[in-house]
Formats: structure tokens, sequence, C-alpha cells
DNA sequence: GCCGTTTTCGGCCCGACTGTTTTCAGTCG
């Protein structure tokens, strides 16, 4: 069964954005929306929380808390059942519109009786907007540029893509002269699985040079804004670029602005205000005097408002400033705490690249183990069989003889509907490692997907579930099964669940791991690598992971060999 | 509507860019 929070939260986003469309309070309108992004990250379900419960939820206080408790009781909402009736969704839906706000929403719907995308474009057409305050020529292009913008949306960009426009942008400009440092900042920075847009963050006495060469670049398709301090372009592809050019004595405090979250940077401001100070892109400062307090480096901004530096994964207003405040932040595991892979592929099955160049990549990598997990034999595709199996086995035991990095045979079993995989034990137990994932029968029921990972998990010989929740970004949902219950078996039964790095997966997703490692979970951070290249999507899952505040004693291929050899003995025992 | 180591009232993050309203509002991040 899945969570009400996201229900919940969904309620109060509209309700914030109808109550923007509104107008006339403002500062309420973001209560709900603080409150709204507050329910979503919060931790226990809020259909199990009475009215004392649901108002120790920050942002969330009494009027907010008798809502919450309304629509859970009842599914509805008077107040928000109120506004949709002032307000068409149509409405609504204008002001996703790039450039056109809850304002011009609202301008628009109440003159002209605009209540849809259509009705805006004929309305545009006919020129019936044109000589109306506020509506100048100018900015019926720029509608109707975001119109189409909106249409040809792809959605937001994974973050391997991202990094890679990024790093080759932040390299053409740090070779700019003048330019003193330029690094990327915003989401990308916080390793969110997929960006918005790009956030460049640069140093230069002079910013004209590096904006001349930012909006000369080779994949630059459209200038969006070009002014002395923010230059804002598209490239060809639609991503949006950022470029923000400081001082020097600036870089901390702006690093630590542009790099967000929005959430995190409101806490971070708000410490400041009620100490006394304005934090702001340019710096730290006392406001009686306006003198600068701190600003050259990150770790000087945060000293100065009372915390340690917070890695940029952990600021999503999660936690992590009380965290800061208790000394309890987590030591997160990087890729250099990685001592193995345990879900690879070869040519065998689906992968590309033999036995052979597989292990040999991943010896140049210093590994001090490495499992190829084939698919086993219930997915025909595959063509697998019990012989070809033993085969590998045979040649994977003699490529591993007398050499330093430890080769593990696995499989990567099927995990069928029932919960059953493609071997008995006796099988099963001549692997070293097994991972066992759901590759079908997405569609089954809540209920039902519950009973088949929990049985998943039972099996002694399964060790890692890999890619649990199944989704692919921007192209399938996840299953939803209770996670609660998986996890309490996952952490019963001594298996991990996988942190699966391929761009499109990293499965579990952040807030799935954080639920998990509260229940006591382990991890694997999985390559599921299928050619050579695949072994460099580490560093996504390690972002992912990061967001999941997890450390490398979380981890099982940070492990030791000999203590993950324990971690598997013991469940089959 | 929420919140409190100055406060149960009076604040609520802060600044850049654009277009247009000749001094600022809207939008965005």
């Amino acid at each position: 069964m899945a969570r009400s929070n996201e229900a919940v939260a969904a309620v109060l986003r509209e309700y914030a954005d109808l109550l923007s469309i509104t107008d006339g309070e403002a500062f309420k309108a973001r209560a709900y929306e603080k409150a709204a992004r507050s329910v979503s990250g919060y931790p226990k379900d809020v259909s199990t929380l009475d009215g004392a419960q649901l108002r120790q939820i920050p942002q969330v206080g009494s009027s907010i808390a008798d809502k919450i408790s309304e629509f859970l009781r009842t599914g509805t909402l008077p107040a928000l059942e109120r506004a949709r009736e002032q307000i068409p969704a149509g409405v609504r839906e204008l002001t996703r519109i790039p450039g056109l706000g809850p304002k011009k929403a609202r301008q628009v719907y109440e003159d002209l009786g605009v209540t849809s995308l259509a009705e805006l474009r004929a309305a545009i057409d006919e020129g019936r907007l044109a000589g109306r305050r506020g509506f100048g020529d100018k900015t019926v292009e720029n509608i109707l540029h975001g119109m189409d913008l909106l249409a040809h949306d792809s959605g937001r960009t994974t973050v391997d893509v991202a990094t890679t426009v990024a790093e080759e942008v932040v390299a053409a400009l740090s070779a700019v002269p003048g330019c003193v440092r330029c690094a990327y900042a915003g989401s990308l920075r916080r390793m969110r699985e997929t960006v918005g847009d790009v956030d460049l963050l640069a140093v230069a006495e002079d910013s004209g040079p590096l904006m001349a060469a930012f909006v000369a670049l080779p994949l630059v398709g459209e200038v969006i804004a070009h002014g002395p301090t923010k230059t804002s372009i598209r490239t060809t592809t639609g991503l949006q670029i950022d470029l923000r050019v400081v001082r020097p004595e600036s870089w901390g405090a702006a690093l630590q602005y542009f790099t967000g979250s929005q959430g995190h940077n409101i806490r971070t401001r708000g410490m400041a205000v009620r100490a006394g100070l304005k934090l702001s892109e340019y710096g730290l400062f006392r406001v009686e005097d306006g003198s600068l307090v701190a600003s050259e480096t990150e770790e000087d901004v945060y000293a100065a408002l009372g915390l340690p530096w917070i890695p940029p994964p952990l600021r999503e207003d999660r936690g992590e400033v009380e965290a800061a405040l208790a000394g309890e932040l987590p030591d997160l595991v990087t890729a250099a705490d990685i001592r193995g892979e345990l879900h690879s592929h070869t040519d065998l099955t689906d992968g590309v690249a033999s036995l052979t160049e597989m292990v040999a990549a991943a010896r140049a990598r210093g590994y001090a183990y490495f499992a190829v997990t084939d698919h086993a034999k219930d997915m025909p595709m595959q063509r697998m069989t019990d012989e070809k199996m033993l085969a590998q086995r045979a040649k994977l035991r003699a490529l591993g003889e007398g050499r330093k990095m430890t080769l593990l045979h696995g499989t990567e079993l099927n995990i069928g509907p029932d919960g059953d995989v493609d071997w008995g034990p006796e099988f099963l137990a001549g692997f070293d490692v097994c991972v066992a994932s759901v590759h079908s029968h997405f569609q089954q029921s809540a209920e039902e997907l519950t009973r088949r990972l929990v049985r998943a998990c039972e099996n002694p010989y399964v060790n890692v579930i890999g890619h649990p929740s199944t989704r692919l970004l921007g192209r399938r949902q996840g299953i939803e099964p209770d996670w609660d219950d998986v996890f309490a078996a996952a952490a019963r039964t001594g298996t991990a669940m996988e942190v699966n790095c391929f761009p499109e997966r990293l499965d579990l997703p952040d807030e799935l791991i954080l639920r998990a490692k509260r229940a006591g979970v382990r991890f694997a951070v999985d390559t599921d690598a299928h050619a050579v290249t695949h072994l460099d999507n580490l560093r996504y899952g390690i972002g992912t992971a990061q967001r999941g505040w997890l450390t490398a004693e979380d981890v099982v291929n940070a492990w030791p060999l000999r203590k993950l050899r324990a971690f598997i003995a013991a469940k089959r025992r």
C-alpha cells in the first residue's frame, strides 16, 4: 500500500497554487507550499498519525493538521473544493508555461475567461491579449515561446547527460582568460537523479569575457537572459544552463546559495536572520552595520552560522540542519570506499563484453572482489542453461586463480510472480552470491508485490534485491509494494537492497533508501554493468546513496571480502 | 498559515533580469 503522504502533499500543493492565483494572502500560499514539501519528505505515513502527531510535522500547525485529518477521513477538502470552483484546473495549468506566473494566469482568466492552454493560444491568435496592461508585444511573444517549450518538454534530464554537458562547459569556461575558478552547483552538485537545469558558478574580476564566451559556445541554441552577473542559455538539445559570475571573495557564499536546495537555503537563511545576519549569494552580513561576516568558502559560511560543512547531497531540508547542530551528520560513503562489484553481466547473456574483458576492467579499477552475475534460466530470451552456468563458473575460477582480485560467481535470479526464483537450493548453493530482481508482472496488486518481495528476501540464497522498485526514469513508474514490510523482511533476513547505478534506474531511489536505512537494511551499490563503460556509472549510484544518508558501514560492497562472505554465510545457516 | 534563545504578534530568503507600469511588478531560482 502506497503511503498517503504523496496524496496529501499533492492536495496541499494544489491548494497553495490556487491561493497564489486568487491572491490576497501570499504568505498563506507559501505556508501550504512549505507544508506540502514537509509532508512529502516526512518519514512516517501520515495516515497512521493522529492530530497531535500531525502537528509534530514541521510547517504543519493546527489548521493544516485538521485539513489533513479531514482529507484522510473523507477523501476531500471543502476549502480546496471552494478554491476549485473559483479557479478552473486549466488556469492552474497555465502557470506551467515558463514566464507566466499566478498573476498573469489570474489576469487572463478574469479579463478574457481563458481557462486552458488551448484557449490562451486562441486568445493570442485572435489578438485579444494585445494592449492589455502587462501584456506588451514582447510578453505575448515570450508566452507563445513558453507554450512551445511546454509542448515539447521532454521532462527533466538524467544526471549522466547533465553531468557530461556541465563538465564540458566548465572545462570551456575555465580556459577563458580571467576565469579564476568555475564549477557546477545546483541540483547536479546535490546529485539529484534528474535535473531541470544546470547551474554554473564562476569567479572573475570582470564577468564580460566569461559571459561572452558562454553565449558563443557551439551548444547554445538560444540566449534567455544576458546580464553582467547572470546569463541563461538553452542548449540545442533543450537543456537550460545558468551561469553566475561573482567576485573571488564571494565564492563560498555563492556556491552555498546556488547549490541549494531551496528548502535548505530557506533554513540556513532563517538561521542567519535569527542571529541578526543576512545571507545572500554575496556573503553573510551583519544586519545592523552591513559588515561582512563570512563569504570566501562554504566552510566559513556554515561555520559562521554555527554549523559544520554539510555535504551537498544532504542539503534537502530532510533533517540535515538538525543533524549538523547535534554533530550527527553521517560520514557518507564515497566511490573510494567501494571495494567490489556484486552485479555485472557478460556476453553469456545480455552483456556486450566477454568475461575476460569485464574481469580485466574490474582489475583496472583496483577492486578487491568482482562478482559476475549473468541472468538465470527463467528469462527465456537469455537461453541460460545449467550447463552454461557451470561452464562459466569453471572459466571464472581459472581466471581468478592466483590473482589478487577475488572473482565471485553469481547470478541475477528472476523473482517470479509468487516470489520463487529460477533454481532450487541445491543448484543455488553452488553460487558465491545471488542478486534477485523483478523483471515482469509489474501490475500485481500491492499485496501480491509485497508477498513476492518478502518471499524473495526469505530465500536463504538471495543476498541482494536488484533494482527493487523497477522504475525507469521518464518511462516507467516503479512498483509499489508495502515498502515498510519489504524492508522489515530484508533487515530481518540479512538481504541487501540494491542501489542500482544505471542513470535511468538509480534504484532504490533516495527517499526509499532513507526509509530502508531506518528499518536497519543493508545496501549494495551495484553498477549492473552490461559493458565495460557501465562500471563508470558508479558515481551516480554513490550520489544516490549519499542522498540516502548511507555510510560505508551501510554498504556491503564497501566491506572487506571476509566480512561480506560472513554476511552471505550467516543467511545460509 | 506557521512560528518563537528578542516576540503569542508581526514577521515570513534574497537578488537578478525582463518588460513596461516612467519607478516597479512579475517571474524565476
